[in-house]
DNA sequence: CGGGTTTGACCTGCGC
DNA sequence: GCGCAGGTCAAACCCG
């Protein structure tokens, strides 16, 4: 991988991240119905928060998640998977070292979601798609459109989602209910268990996704694989998703492909 | 006509 | 300060 992949970003969002941690006592979005970001998935699943260019100062902490899928057609313009949910293009820019473009998208589902995703070929592995999820930590998620029209909808509550978003990636509502970690989840846009599978229906229900600690440790290795960026899981890493132990579907989605059995997500 | 895609321009952050 | 690279904007275009 480009040593340059993802540099720049790692050091944004950990900067960010220390930023916001700052910052958390000032935003309304922390006022009493929020915990700060710093109690609840930045620290437990590695969500990865950042905020954007201070051009878009609207926008505040941006947690990341990277989702790498296999690529059922070959063809080299094979549009992302299908996760039932709108998406609308805004822009494609040639990624420097890649000999694939990364597509950039941004969540058409309802008007004014927040939530982008990239996606870009994996330069390691050509057959799969990374694709990273953005959205804003603490919005409030408009509410959902009706996907019924969609396509290769499997999953019989996909008719209804709140707008993708990485906090929407999460294993069990239950636990959520239950853990002060996951109150800024108790959102009255999210309230449906169904509707935390987030991108988990995607046409590609076997691919592997997982939670990526995402850039965090990028700078340890400059193998330049992608693929190392994803599924990383070094000592550290697994420190860090120590107290994820008590969500053993957690175990299934870190297990790297190759390694063991494709992770699936519900 | 509305919504999506394409694509060049622009902005910003970062490294040197 | 400058150049590079990534991310976003927005006009033009396409399509149903």
């Amino acid at each position: 991988m480009d040593p340059t992949f993802f540099s720049s970003n790692s050091k944004q969002i950990m900067s960010d991240q220390e930023e916001n941690d700052n910052t958390t006592s000032s935003t309304p979005e922390n006022s009493s119905d929020s915990p700060p970001p710093s109690t609840n998935f930045s620290d437990y699943s590695k969500i990865t928060t950042s905020t954007s260019s201070p051009k878009k100062s609207a926008r505040r902490a941006i947690q990341k998640r990277v989702v790498s899928v296999p690529i059922k057609n070959e063809n080299s313009n094979t549009p992302p998977p299908s996760d039932s949910w709108a998406w609308r293009k805004y822009g494609q820019k040639p990624i420097k070292g890649s000999p694939y473009p990364r597509g950039y998208y941004r969540c058409s589902s309802s008007k004014g979601c927040p939530a982008r995703k990239q996606v870009e070929r994996s330069r390691v592995d050509p057959t799969m798609l990374v694709i990273t999820y953005s959205a804003e930590h603490n919005h409030p998620w408009p509410a959902s459109r009706n996907h019924n029209n969609n396509r290769n909808i499997s999953n019989p509550a996909a008719g209804t989602k709140p707008c993708p978003t990485p906090e929407a990636q999460q294993p069990d509502h239950q636990d959520q209910d239950q853990d002060p970690r996951f109150a800024d989840l108790n959102n009255e846009s999210l309230l449906v268990n169904d509707e935390y599978v987030w991108f988990a229906d995607m046409e590609t229900t076997s691919s592997t996704v997982l939670e990526s600690p995402l850039f965090a440790e990028s700078g340890g290795s400059d193998s330049g694989d992608m693929a190392a960026m994803v599924f990383p899981m070094g000592e550290e890493d697994e420190s860090l998703f120590a107290d994820l132990g008590e969500l053993p579907e957690y175990s299934l989605v870190f297990r790297h492909r190759g390694v063991g059995p494709q992770a699936q997500i519900c």
